[in-house]
DNA sequence: TTCCGATAGTGGGGTCGCAAT
DNA sequence: ATTGCGACCC
DNA sequence: CACTATCGGAA
């Protein structure tokens, strides 16, 4: 279960350590907050900090799924590995910010050493090693592992003028500061789409996560912007759905995200990238689908799955075939750790089966075959994960516990497991006419 | 009229911190 | 001491 | 971080 929207725009206050954001203080204001003591608006204090768009190749025009991005001629622009650490805004006073206003813990060596204005960066631990940077930065109590962490600056928001001018002052104030965690980040003069794209594979052999670009004479901008622009490339591969867990809000009734497996074992959950209809009607157990991911955890589970499509023109048996041979071969997508250690170059389709659904295009031309499921339930969703059990899975089965079919209840619904059996309160007013639980 | 950009709202893995057990 | 869960990072 | 759905203004 991930965070709510709400709470990522308003991170709740802790330990009195967090200023309001300036929605925030807008709406205290509203009530007759007296903000004289927080700082907002003036010098200090955390801001909106500007965020990037996806770069796509203007040369490769194509609209496929999952390519939307800004498409320019990169050449002219600034170019610079994107680290992966955690962003943080230092306002020049003293603090660390996260990008959504909480504060980071730093000790006090490493805020004194510091100049006095405001930067823009990330907190970073090198290469390959962004969980252990997040376990020291987000520690409340600062310790010695911020020994290991760097602060690479990108931008100096509070410099007036274009970007070459501020990363100017930028780079002077940390050669002035002279502090060795402080460092700034390096950019490159991109000359066009084949520097980048050679770039980038310099970057990802090395371990990197991408690249950033920013717009010659761009200025800062506190939201997210075109000026700056974000490459990654993703695997794609293939997972075998195990079973699937129900949604939240609107996703109450339907399929939230699918319990899938790797040809390794791995077991993992997939989310993001369906389509409503698809939710409503997900790949049943026991299918394969493709998915993308762009890399390994350290505990090989694929970071940021997102799904594409479903596999019929392969069984699970011919993937761990598949993947076996390509395991022999040193050519793991899975290795735990960095999945680019031992990747091939080429990611943006599957490497164990070369370009991915040549079928689903090709298919429909000429099979005239209509394998449409007559029935058309609106919310069919298999479980048998989370170690719950509703008995035999039968076409309809009802619920007595969950709130939405017994408002007496409360939370958990012990027929189905479901982790949250009712529906969100836009929805509770006007139930749907055929209730998933009712029979 | 269509199309684009911004916003709201869903979802993942992982870590810390706190409350409940 | 262990577990579960929310909040937050990406 | 990833994504989809939606709406209002720009094109």
């Amino acid at each position: 279960m991930s965070v709510t929207a709400a709470a990522r725009r308003s991170p709740r206050k802790g330990k009195g350590e967090r200023l309001p954001t300036l929605d925030e203080k807008m709406k205290a204001s509203l009530a007759g907050y007296n903000d004289d003591t927080v700082e907002v608006s003036s010098g200090s204090g955390p801001k909106a900090v500007m965020l990037a768009h996806k770069w796509t190749n203007p040369s490769e025009g194509e609209t496929k799924k999952g390519t939307k991005g800004v498409a320019v001629d990169p050449t002219g622009w600034h170019m610079s590995e994107k680290l992966d650490g955690l962003r943080a805004y230092w306002d020049g006073d003293g603090r660390f910010y996260t990008r959504n206003g909480c504060r980071f813990y730093a000790p006090d060596w490493y805020t004194e050493a510091m100049p006095k204005i405001p930067l823009d960066g990330e907190l970073w631990c090198g290469r390959g090693h962004f969980q252990e940077a997040v376990s020291i930065c987000r520690k409340h109590q600062a310790g010695e592992g911020w020994r290991k962490v760097r602060y690479m600056v990108f931008d100096a928001p509070s410099v007036k003028g274009y970007f070459e001018k501020r990363i100017k002052v930028m780079k002077t104030t940390i050669e002035e500061a002279n502090f060795s965690h402080l460092q700034a980040v390096p950019f490159v003069k991109c000359k066009g789409v084949e520097h980048l794209q050679e770039s980038l594979e310099s970057v990802e052999k090395k371990g990197g996560e991408g690249l950033m670009l920013r717009e010659p004479g761009s200025k800062y901008e506190r939201r997210r912007s075109k000026a700056l622009l974000k490459v990654k490339t993703f695997f794609d591969e293939e997972a075998l759905v195990t079973g699937s867990h129900k949604g939240t809000g609107k996703n109450w009734n339907v399929m939230g995200a699918l319990l899938c497996v790797l040809p390794n074992g791995t077991k993992f959950q997939v989310g993001s990238g369906f389509t409503d209809a698809q939710r409503r009607r997900p790949p049943r157990t026991g299918s394969v689908i493709t998915f993308k991911f762009q890399e390994t955890t350290k505990d090989g589970v694929p970071r940021f799955p997102t799904f594409l499509r479903e596999r019929t023109d392969v069984t699970w048996d011919d993937v761990k075939k598949q993947y076996k041979k390509k395991q022999e071969e040193g050519a793991d997508p899975y290795a735990k750790g960095s999945a680019r250690k031992t990747a091939p170059l080429d990611r943006r389709h599957s490497i164990l089966w070369g370009k991915p659904m040549e079928t689903e295009t090709k298919k429909t031309a000429p099979k005239k075959t209509a394998p449409k499921r007559k029935r058309d339930r609106s919310a069919e969703i298999e479980l048998e994960a989370e170690g719950t059990r509703r008995g035999e899975a039968k076409e309809e089965w009802a619920c007595y516990r969950c709130t939405f079919c017994n408002p007496g209840a409360n939370r958990h619904c012990g027929m189905c497991g479901w982790k949250r059996c009712f529906p969100p309160a836009s929805v509770a007013s006007t139930p749907p006419v055929v209730a998933l639980h009712a029979s």
